[in-house]
RNA sequence: GCGCCUAUAGCUCAGUAGGAUAGAGCAUCGGUUUCCUAAACCGAAGGUCGCAGGUUCGAGCCCUGCUGGGCGCACCA
């Protein structure tokens, strides 16, 4: 018995195999330079099972796809694997011998009940760092992504061979943190998370608002004190600076001014109705006119938010806190540990939630050295590429275009010789593949830190280590809130905080397990907890990793159509039929030889062909880094199981030949939907 | 100002390395339950695939330009 399943791959090959001999049969001059057959699934039964479009060969032959689909297909008499052949214009449609391949496609598929792998082993390492949380506050909705995306990716690799190693790189030190700890010892009387009855992380990012809070409250002074009541200008200009820019700078008539100030209402809407009645040009120009004044006041703001922080009494003592933890401070040193720990202790129990997994934890507050002496030792050995600026900043000489980018140079240590984000990174990288023989590195990180990576990922290159061109950045687009609302400001509050979303989907899908009740009492939080996180996981990974996503926490995670709850409740369903089935039926069924081929109705058909891509969708959401594939594709087969289970009785069919067949089909469909799930993270309750 | 990403049904998303008539779900309207879990199933309606050109037997997918949106261009992380 192989180790792992290859039946359907030894099975498509010979299908190509009988292809290849049937065409070479019709085109003999094809011999010796024979392209790969791009076999597809048919787009309806009707045409049959699968399809090869022919415009693959009339290249080579000069002939049209039309002909040579006619000329094979003409008189094909059948053989061991294909029934018959149809030519439908330049396309080859044919169906597969029923009573060969149903029966592969089901015991294959069931054998992955017994822990079949799907993929032989590669012998190869790859790290993956995920998730990468601040310790200064709970993780969002962001991080959830980050979190059940590097999961599903890990599961993916993994499942196609790799040995994974996930990492976690926590950021624990910082200026960020500093402000938490600096408000908790101003304003936390010795409160405990405990005391309060607070998970640890939420515990201190409430102080970490806090001090967000209290410094808005200093800027607001310190803005009105030195420029008066113009403190609280804005960037984006409001519809009265508009219309007076543009009156001022006489770029339209006075008449249609006035209209425009009838009709229009917001910036936004006097902004369509310029574009509507203006030329072109004049259009130019007041675009650009409002972007020149939008720089400005930019400027202005930038410069009179550094003469605040300059100023500022809480960043004052923020950053004296970070110089002090820097020292060594024993005191600073104390209270940092004590707050780290709240908040790991806060964040084990979310990835508990969440089912993530971690190998190995790396430490800023450990790590954030090791750059340094690459710094250093660069600027001695490549002088060329790593130098040292008068006013004692480092800096690499990066250049050359990569994926369509310009590199600029790039500050590695500022000039009081401290280290920067990247100079970090670059220690981490290192100690990576000193930590482990690894292949590749992948970094879960989102889309806003592309040019991070690249500029990282070209240093590291540049400084001779081979591995650079393994290091990956797998990165994944941005999570927004709806209507334009933009960004989940962790600052602010606004942030959709990971523990109250899964509180929040737990107690809507409490009341509904309650509510059907086919789940015994002492089983019930298990099956909440498995059917929320599957709605929240499934959701995500639905939508390809590189797009942004809109997040509506009202509305977004239904537990109908397409979503995780539906591929768990078709794979209940399943169960629960088992469960059903007599004792007589399950022996039969397990000792017997079952006859496969009497799954004749096109709901089963559905079902088979689904079931015999498996493998090939696994792969290919591996090899393409995308889940998305593979939750898609498990959607696909849930769909097509409820409407078999809708129209084709199980237990109640006719004949029990006819019985054990479904029975098998049943039993292999949840094999499948089982194992996907596994790969993606995404639990499977047997009631629900 | 420069660069990267993106634009598909009212909304949220798919679209398999150019291939047959562009698909799901939600929402809307209509139907299905003495039957293995109605978190389901069936049907209707909904589209100039942002706009304009180009490449070829063929383009939602590739190229060019334009427009809208997101992100980036820190001695922040």
């Amino acid at each position: 018995m192989a180790y792992f399943m290859r039946a359907f791959r030894v099975y498509r090959k010979r299908l190509k195999n009988v292809l290849k001999a049937r065409i070479l049969k019709v085109f003999p001059q094809l011999e010796g330079e024979f392209p790969d057959i791009p076999l597809t699934p048919s787009p309806s039964q009707e045409l049959g099972d699968f399809s090869v479009p022919c415009f693959f060969l009339s290249k080579l032959l000069r002939i049209s796809g039309e002909e040579i689909a006619q000329r094979v297909a003409k008189d094909f008499e059948g053989n061991r694997y294909i029934g018959s052949m149809e030519a439908s214009g330049p396309y080859l449609n044919f169906r597969l011998r029923r009573e060969f391949f149903y029966p592969l496609v089901i015991r294959e598929s069931l054998r992955l009940e017994e822990g079949v792998a799907l993929f032989p082993k590669r012998r190869r390492r790859v790290m993956i760092e995920y998730s990468s949380p601040n310790t200064n506050k709970p993780m969002h909705l962001g991080h959830v992504r980050n979190n059940v995306l590097g999961m599903a990716l890990g599961g993916l690799l993994e499942t196609v061979g790799w040995e994974v190693i996930l990492v976690n790189l926590v950021n624990d030190r910082g200026i960020h943190i500093c402000k938490s700890m600096l408000a908790y010892e101003k304003w936390g009387e010795g409160a405990t998370p405990e005391a309060e009855g607070l998970k640890g992380d939420a515990f201190v990012g409430r102080y970490y608002v806090m001090f967000e809070q209290s410094l808005r409250r200093e800027r607001e002074r310190f803005m009105a004190e030195r420029y008066g009541g113009e403190g609280g200008l804005s960037t984006a200009l409001s519809l009265e600076e508009f219309l007076a820019l543009i009156r001022e700078r006489k770029l339209v008539e006075e008449g249609l001014l006035e209209r425009a100030r009838r009709e229009v209402r917001t910036p936004k809407e006097l902004e369509a109705f310029l574009r509507k009645s203006v030329g072109k040009k004049i259009w130019r120009e007041i675009q650009r006119s409002r972007r020149q004044e939008e720089q400005r006041r930019k400027e202005l703001l930038d410069e009179r938010e550094r003469e605040f922080l300059r100023h500022s009494e809480l960043m004052a003592e923020a950053t004296e806190l970070l110089r002090r933890w820097e020292a060594g401070d024993q005191q600073v040193r104390r209270l940092w540990r004590r707050m780290n720990r709240w908040v790991y202790r806060g964040f084990r129990q979310t990835y508990r939630r969440l089912g993530c997994r971690f190998d190995k934890w790396y430490y800023e507050s450990e790590t954030y050295r090791l750059g340094k002496e690459l710094v250093q030792r660069a600027l001695k050995r490549q002088p060329d590429f790593v130098y040292r600026r008068s006013d004692g900043s480092v800096w690499a000489r990066l250049e050359g275009v990569v994926d369509g980018i310009a590199l600029q140079e790039k500050l590695l240590l500022r000039g009081d010789g401290t280290s920067v984000y990247i100079t970090q990174d670059m220690g981490t990288a290192v100690r990576k593949f000193q930590d482990f023989p690894i292949h590749a590195s992948i970094y879960v990180v989102a889309s806003e830190q592309r040019l991070h990576f690249i500029n990282l990922f070209e240093i590291l290159k540049r400084l001779g280590y081979r591995w650079a061109d393994r290091c990956y950045h797998f990165c994944y687009g941005m999570v927004t809130l709806p209507r334009g609302q933009g960004k989940l400001k962790s600052r602010e509050g606004t942030a959709v905080d990971a523990d109250d979303l899964l509180d929040d989907l737990e107690a809507r899908v409490r009341e509904k397990v309650l509510e059907n009740g086919n789940v015994p009492p002492g089983s019930v939080d298990r099956v909440v907890r498995q059917v929320a996180l599957g709605a929240l996981k499934f959701f995500i990974l639905l939508v390809n990793p590189g797009k942004d996503m809109v997040f509506d926490p009202g509305k977004a995670i239904e537990f109908t159509g397409d979503s995780g709850p539906s591929i768990q409740y078709s794979y209940a369903r399943i169960r629960s039929i088992y469960r059903k089935a007599s004792s007589s039926l399950r022996r039969a069924f397990r000792g017997e030889e079952v006859d496969y081929s009497l799954l004749r109705e096109g709901e089963e058909e559905e079902i088979l062909f689904l079931l015999f891509r498996f493998d090939e969708v696994v792969w290919q959401a591996a090899e393409k880094y995308s889940p998305s594939i593979l939750a898609h594709y498990l959607l696909q087969l849930s769909r097509a199981y409820a409407r078999f289970q809708h129209s084709c009785p199980v237990l109640g069919a006719e004949g029990r030949e006819l019985r054990k067949a479904r029975l098998g089909l049943c039993l292999a469909t949840a094999a499948v939907l089982r194992r996907g799930c596994e790969i993606l993270g995404i639990p499977l309750p047997s009631r629900m």
